[in-house]
DNA sequence: AACCCGGGGAG
DNA sequence: CTCCCAGGGTT
């Protein structure tokens, strides 16, 4: 038996049950494919069905604000999926008519739709033979045919997606994507996957050769770094606080925080007094300031830990263009404010 | 080719 | 703790 018949007789088998696999509309396959990047069925579930009620087609999303998207997708992180993601719509409707590209090339020229989710939209709407090849094949893969190339370098990006298009079945090629990575996150899982009951067990080069744990190969990353994020949270008489939008390119770019003071180390009490006295809207004003936290809060991400302190700071003025507190819960915020504002009672 | 971008869950 | 996730954009 070949390698696609075995996969995709599994597939029949075993696959689970999904909202995106009852449709071929490639405005669904889309936004499945963008809130599945990086992100596990498990986590990515809700927000698909949020998406679909509240945009149910791609002219409901065009005509949305990019932070009514961004809110929408809070919590997920990688923001540039959710800028992308829209950005991508607005093209759509406005250059496209509304009707989505129908072929790999064409879909590539998409914001945020790269090699891997143009593939996938080309075969599982079209039938277009574009194997993709994500995580997933990259273990399923390297552990079949014993291939230690590193997975996350360019010789391997281009050796993996050789070998995946030429293993694809030409007559099904969305069954045969969907059943790799299907059969990739339930049968070849990363740690202790059940060998025993693999259907390839008798042909897997990993498995004969007892070298599961050591496939795929990745280059390792470069070690986490620390930062130390001051909040300051004000709080005026007339029930009001400040929201910034972060500006620039870096993390949470178009998300909203409270003012921010980074520092090289935590900061004491006394050494955040300091640097207060030095804002401009605080500048011979009268302000009471309280550690919210005494334990640092540690958010962290893939390549660096932030230590994180909220400092509330009582003023007894007004001050322009801070936002009524009850407003503060609809403004989209990293998941790491969103949860400090969840346990504040403003 | 190297680096940047979140957050959650499994083991 | 460490590793992984149905990746893409920028430099």
């Amino acid at each position: 038996m070949s390698f696609s018949k075995t996969l995709t007789h599994w597939y029949s088998i075993n696959k689970r049950q999904l909202p995106w696999r009852q449709t071929t509309n490639p405005y669904y396959i889309w936004l499945s494919e963008i809130i599945l990047q990086q992100t596990q069925i498990k986590q990515g579930l809700p927000y698909y069905e949020d998406f679909v009620t509240t945009f149910p087609t791609v002219f409901h999303l065009a005509k949305a604000n990019e932070a009514e998207v961004l809110k929408l997708w809070q919590g997920l992180g990688y923001y540039s999926r959710a800028r992308n993601l829209h950005a991508a719509a607005k093209y759509v409707v406005d250059e496209l008519q509304g009707v989505f590209p129908t072929n790999y090339k064409d879909l590539l020229k998409l914001k945020g739709v790269g090699d891997y989710t143009a593939s996938a939209i080309a075969s599982i709407c079209y039938n277009e033979v574009a194997a993709v090849v994500d995580g997933n094949v990259y273990r399923v893969l390297s552990r079949y045919f014993g291939i230690y190339t590193p997975i996350n370098s360019s010789k391997g990006a281009k050796e993996f997606k050789t070998l995946a298009q030429e293993l694809i079945d030409v007559k099904d090629p969305a069954t045969f994507n969907q059943a790799v990575m299907e059969f990739g996150a339930i049968q070849c899982k990363p740690k202790s996957p059940d060998c025993t009951i693999c259907p390839f067990n008798n042909s897997c080069y990993a498995y004969s050769n007892a070298v599961i744990g050591e496939l795929p190969v990745k280059i390792k990353a470069a070690k986490v770094s620390k930062k130390y994020f001051n909040f300051l949270v004000f709080l005026t008489p007339n029930q009001t606080t400040v929201l910034e939008q972060r500006q620039g390119k870096g993390i949470w770019q178009n998300l909203y925080q409270f003012p921010l003071i980074e520092s090289e180390k935590g900061l004491t009490h006394r050494q955040l007094q300091k640097e207060l006295e030095t804002l401009d809207v605080l500048k011979g004003k009268n302000f009471e300031v309280s550690l919210y936290n005494k334990d640092e809060i540690v958010h962290k991400l893939s390549h660096q830990h932030l230590y994180t302190q909220f400092w509330i700071i009582e003023v007894d003025f007004n001050i322009e263009g801070a936002i009524s507190v009850s407003e503060v819960e609809d403004f989209p915020v990293p998941i790491l404010i969103g949860n400090f504002i969840e346990n504040f009672n403003f």
